[in-house]
DNA sequence: GCTTGTTAGTTACAAAATCAACTATTATCC
DNA sequence: GGATAATAGTTGATTTTGTAACTAACAAGC
């Protein structure tokens, strides 16, 4: 029975390639963290990444906030259009460029915001504890940098 | 006009917070590691996992890919469908649980695992090199951790 | 001004992921 | 042994995403 083994031979392993572990670090966490807003708002991940940059970057246009994120313009597009419709925030056209809409949110979109962003901040500082304060640092620009954000 | 202008109080950073970097850090990695097996390979990545996985590991059933890779099992069950469809792997009853199958990487398979973790190991190479050897040792330390892989 | 090219954003359609229900088989417990 | 529960894997229905084509507004060249 010609069985061929597969070659072991070289010391390649899945479980030290970079994209597979970024992958598999970011599913982890995303599952972990989802769990809150999708369970408690019912928020997709679009549409809390839309929230949290307006959060935290007052008034921004839907393309202003798909660059940031890296977000394709059909799914900004979409979560915005939920948020809108949940409330959360209002659009308001600019006239200097009636193409675009300066969004930003509502007091009630803020309170959500706010909400979660403190809920961000105690994950954030569970996920950072499994290290030193310098390696967390240092992971946080490695991040950066792999992410082309430098 | 009561514009409230949003709390920057805070110093929370969306840009610094875990989650989101991982996941932009994964997917920038992947969407340009994803280029060479789709355009020539015609692969999705779910399927490039699984093949991965059976070229590092031999024999597998689809429970303990999905397992391993976080995958879920109608994604592993549909990507061995395809991959056996294109030869690339075989499927054998396990007589000791007739419920479960052993897959494993045809001859063709195997050719294409080699290919492809030949060009996975440069672009490893490649990202890890922005980095010194030790940072990118911790690197994979750290997101070996935070996937939970330790 | 008018044609041509861009850009912001939306929408329609195709591809893929998620969820629920299903089959076949094995394990448990009485 | 037989009923009940659990497990491996598949399939179909629903959601979500990605791709292309579209509308509306602006910009540039002439």
């Amino acid at each position: 029975m010609t069985k061929t083994k597969i070659p072991e031979n070289d010391d390649f392993d899945l479980r030290n390639f970079l994209p597979f572990l970024l992958n598999q670090a970011a599913e982890q966490s995303s599952l972990e963290f989802q769990q809150i807003y999708k369970n408690r708002y019912g928020m997709l991940r679009t549409e809390w990444r839309v929230l949290f940059h307006l959060g935290t970057h007052g008034e921004m246009t839907a393309k202003q906030i798909g660059e940031r994120a890296l977000i394709h313009k059909t799914k900004v597009s979409r979560a915005v259009a939920k948020l809108a419709q949940r409330r959360y925030l209002t659009r308001t056209r600019d006239e200097a460029d009636r193409r675009s809409e300066q969004l930003a949110l509502t007091a009630a979109g803020q309170a959500v915001y706010r909400e979660l962003r403190g809920i961000a901040e105690r994950y954030d500082e569970r996920m950072a504890a499994h290290f030193t304060k310098g390696e967390a640092a240092l992971l946080r620009m490695m991040l950066r940098r792999l992410a082309g954000m430098d």
